[in-house]
DNA sequence: GTCTATATGAAGATAGAC
DNA sequence: GTCTATCTTCATATAGAC
């Protein structure tokens, strides 16, 4: 544990109290940190945007590390409750499928989702665990979704997979409805991908997979 | 431009003539910016894996900006060669993808491949036009080159895209084949994908997109 | 061009008063 | 717990001799 005496539990999200200063340094730092990195975010820069001094951020984080640490760690927790937000009824998988890709680019491409994902591949080198604990947050959770989703469909005779697992064809989903924007909006962070661009996106892969599986036994 | 007097063109693949000690700076830079990113690494670092003083680096490169500019152009260009390297031979298209995607991969997932993308990503805000560069020599040029396979697939009927354009199979081929591994790899430094996963993953991608788009005019 | 030595500033972290 | 003031280290960059 590399917190401090807080009152317990630490979360961003406000699910839990926190003295308020302490909140207060957690929240700039989850700013500063997604926003500079680990490397290029200064401890000056956090306590400027908390409003306290130095010392109130030592009083409540042992460093540097274990600041970025719990900001990393929340981030990921609140990703996964995102994701857990995307609901659907089983029947009409091409509909099903369109809402969840464009569900999940929602949070993918929303400017902490990107963020957490840039910072925590940076970062990987000297916070591997971190970076296991996003991708499990994160790809994982996502993937382990859409293969319940297509668990139903598949035994309702709606789709044939083949030789190919339905967690490879899950897998495979996910990482094509993420990976073309979401590098596009990396390499070009001024231009966020359009409401049109996305829905073109989201089009071309669902008619993908609906082509390939689709179309029930065979 | 942000060299000094070099002899000429800078270019880390020896393509060209450096004086001795610059192209060992530009060499050390590039081992120290491709493991530590732009912050974390030190023009000591730098200095010392070159063997060389402090102000033999500012003699040939007018700040760290520079140094790291020219590193990340450098590995963008060798990046964009490697990848001109894949040849393939029109008909039998499930072969001809297959082998691309190994090679593509080849690229990708290499020790250099991966920490460019890693760092590209990291620094994309304070380096704009060396991301725009970087996606530019690697996801755009990849698409390019699938397309243009594609295109004498489709015109000798092999495949058949339906309303999808030929561009947008071609770039869900590539973040396809190169995503989740790409992920995994950078999220699990320590664990390399292996060969059994490369295949896999491969096959898997390879049919999807055989199902879906092959069997000729429909 | 290249070196040694150094100026200058900034960053992480702490001391000690309240 | 919180502040102001400060310690210490280290990083970028330069000066000046050869």
């Amino acid at each position: 544990m590399q917190q401090r005496n807080l009152t317990e539990h630490v979360s961003l999200s406000g699910e839990t109290e926190l003295s308020g200063k302490a909140l207060k340094v957690l929240q700039a730092a989850r700013k500063v940190f997604l926003a500079h990195g680990f490397s290029a975010a200064t401890t000056d820069m956090i306590q400027r945007e908390a409003g306290v001094s130095k010392s109130t951020v030592y009083a409540h984080f042992i460093n540097k590390e274990a600041l970025f640490t719990a900001v990393i760690k929340s981030e990921c927790t609140a990703f996964t409750r995102a994701l857990h937000n995307i609901r659907f009824q089983p029947g009409r998988l091409k509909e099903t499928l369109s809402i969840l890709a464009r569900t999940y680019l929602d949070v993918v491409l929303s400017p902490s989702g990107l963020a957490l994902y840039r910072v925590a591949i940076a970062e990987s080198a000297r916070f591997p665990a971190l970076a296991h604990t996003f991708y499990r947050a994160g790809p994982q959770v996502s993937a382990r979704l859409v293969a319940d989703l297509l668990a139903g469909a598949s035994q309702s005779g709606e789709v044939n997979f083949g030789d190919t697992s339905l967690e490879a064809v899950a897998c495979m989903f996910v990482n094509l409805v993420r990976s073309e924007l979401q590098l596009q909006y990396l390499t070009y962070p001024d231009s966020p991908p359009s409401a049109e661009q996305i829905e073109t996106w989201v089009t071309n892969v669902v008619t993908l997979f609906m082509r390939a599986y689709g179309g029930g036994d065979k």
